[in-house]
DNA sequence: TGGGATGTGTTGGCACGTCCAACATTGTTT
DNA sequence: AAACAATGTTGGACGTGCCAACACATCCCA
C-alpha cells in the first residue's frame, strides 16, 4: 500500500522521542481505520461513526450541541450529516420551539449501521494492538488515556 | 487555543478504542508541536527538523535518499529543502558524478538551528509527558514503539 | 552502439482532518 | 425596541501525506 519506511532508518533525536512515536503510531492507525472504511464501503467516515455513536449514545440533540459534545466543528457537522441524511441513518427536522434549530436523531438503519461499523473498528483494534499481549494492552490503554485526556495547556 | 472537547463528554464505543486514543493524543503532540514551533518561529516545521536530523545523523546524500531514508516523498523533499536552504542551514550542489542528482548537506548554521529545534522539542516532550511517572514513561515509550513500528500490514 | 528501463528533481494536484470567518436568520436580554 | 448571542450554512485556509507526470540523466543489455 503506502511505501512504508524501514524504521531501523530513523534519526535517533526523533526515534527517542514520545512525539515521534506518538506520530507513527496515528499513521498507522489511520493507514489501518482508511483501509477498514473503504473496505466496508459506503464511503462512511470517522465523522460519520462519531456522529452516530453520540446520537445513538445520548439521543437527538441539534446540531450545534452535537457539534460541542463531539468535539466536531459545526460547520463540519452540517458536511457529514449532509452525508448521513440521504442514506437515512439520520433524520434533521427543525426543532418547534426553535425555528432557526435542527434536532438530529438516528434512525434504526442508523443504529445497524452503527453496529456494523463497530465491528469493522473492532477488527482495527485487533490488527492494531497485535504487537501487545492482553496484560500489555491494558497498560497501553491506561497510559494512553492519561496522556490524552489533559486539560488544554494553554500556554501560560 | 484550539476548542478542546471536554473528554468527559465522549461516546464510550469511542473512548473504550486504543484507536481513539491514540487520535487525542496524536491531537495534543500535534497542538504542543504547532505551539512550540510557531513560538520559536521562522516557520520551520516537523518536516525541516527531520530532514536536519537525517543530514546531521548521516552526512550528505542525494534528495532522493533522503526522502527514503526519513520516509518523506520525495517532492515534499523538494519543498521543505526550498525552505532550508535560503536560510543558509542546507546546501545544495548537484553531484559531479550524476548531474541529475543534487547532493544536501547541513551547514554549521544548519546543526545550530537543528540543536536549537532538539531544545524546543524536548520541552515540548516534557510537557506532553508530564502526566506520567518516570517509569510509566519508559513504558509507555515502550509499548508505543511495539505499536508504531510494524511492518507493513498489507492486506491477507 | 543503440534503446529500453530505471533513477532524479520538480511541478501540480488530490484527499483528509481540522479549523476559522462571514452571513442570514432566529432567539434572548434588558 | 435595540443590542446581543446562538444556529446552520457556505466557502475557504492550512498541514500532512500521497500520487502522477514530466524532462532529463544514467545504466544495462541485446
Amino acid at each position: 500500500m503506502t511505501a512504508h519506511h524501514d524504521p531501523a532508518d530513523t534519526p535517533a533525536r526523533l526515534e527517542a522521542r514520545a512525539t515521534w512515536r506518538v506520530s507513527r503510531m496515528h499513521a498507522r492507525v489511520t493507514r489501518l481505520l482508511g483501509a477498514a472504511f473503504d473496505a466496508d464501503g459506503d464511503g462512511l467516515r470517522s465523522y460519520h461513526y462519531r456522529l452516530l455513536a453520540a446520537l445513538n449514545e445520548w439521543g437527538a440533540m441539534s446540531q450545534a450541541d452535537l457539534g460541542r459534545r463531539t468535539g466536531i466543528d459545526r460547520s463540519d457537522v452540517t458536511g457529514a450529516l449532509g452525508d448521513l441524511e440521504p442514506r437515512g441513518l439520520v433524520t434533521r427536522h427543525t426543532d418547534p420551539a426553535h425555528a432557526r434549530r435542527k434536532i438530529v436523531a438516528i434512525t434504526p438503519g442508523g443504529v445497524g449501521r452503527l453496529r456494523e461499523l463497530d465491528a469493522v473498528i473492532d477488527g482495527v483494534q485487533e490488527r492494531f494492538l497485535a504487537p501487545l499481549t492482553p496484560a500489555q494492552r491494558r497498560t497501553f490503554l491506561d497510559l494512553a488515556s492519561r496522556l490524552a485526556d489533559v486539560p488544554p495547556d494553554d500556554g501560560s
